[in-house]
DNA sequence: ATAAACCCTATATTCAGCTGTAGGGTTTAT
DNA sequence: ATAAACCCTACAGCTGAATATAGGGTTTAT
């Protein structure tokens, strides 16, 4: 038989917070066993699980996507297959970001180094010429 | 006189949705004198000042920051200094964040590239080998 | 004259991932 | 025996930038 954890005992051996787990087992992302006075009791394997989550969560799985990884695994699929093609999700997505914040970071550069060498006149009602000539794209 | 708008209008002539305006004018944004049926009229500057907001926000100002640069707008004083620095800000937090999401997308592909190779031996108790592997820094 | 289109306020809701609080009950250490 | 430390539920609040809804009043077009 496993040791039983009360809840600020996984808290501390996960480094989460008590309300954290809770949340955690309102979302159905951990569950509990409970105790004639309403505690919740943990084994050892929750200690494990809420590692898992916060592994997850490190590689920039979002708490849903990691219950559709732990929903799997509970119906007894290895969900290895899910945990890849979402992996693969995030480096794209991670790439697409990058992309779009280096051009945004030049665009931004632009702007500062157009009016540090020739500072626009400023026009009739214009809050500040910095900004007053940004083109908007979209 | 200038030609007094109705919200619509302004919403219109901007592209933003009438209860943006409003919330903008509860966020001290943008201002519009009341009639006397209590509509909201707004002079063409307005549309001029949202325009403006909304560049600023292209350019990733948020909306408390635009308020700072229209306060100082109002009370007078030429803001540009205060954009200048804020877009300077904005440019160094891109450069931070780039980086960190360059470092973080090699870390997850080489997660993913490990896996691929070699995939790990499943230890008794695992999810999913593939994320029981991750070393958390933090 | 009446309906469509417009306007108003006030409040609630959304996204995510929690944290904080109030008002209790339980366990443990002294 | 009593106080500290722990646990419970239920709800409110936080971030930011809005959107949505309910329940009304006004203007405009036909």
């Amino acid at each position: 038989m496993a040791t039983q954890l009360r809840i600020g005992e996984v808290a501390k051996q996960t480094g989460l917070a008590v309300g954290a787990l809770r949340y955690y087992e309102s979302l159905g992302l951990l569950s509990s066993q409970r105790g004639a006075n309403g505690y919740r009791y943990y084994s050892t394997d929750a200690v494990h699980q809420v590692q898992f989550i916060k592994k997850a969560q490190a590689i920039g799985f979002s708490l849903e996507e990691i219950g559709e990884v732990l929903n799997l695994h509970e119906k007894g699929d290895t969900p290895c297959g899910l945990v890849q093609s979402l992996l693969q999700e995030k480096i794209d997505q991670l790439e697409t970001q990058i992309q779009q914040m280096v051009t945004f970071k030049s665009e931004l550069e632009d702007y500062r180094d157009q009016w540090l060498s020739n500072q626009p006149e400023p026009e009739s009602g214009d809050i500040c010429p910095l900004i007053e000539t940004v083109n908007l794209v979209s």
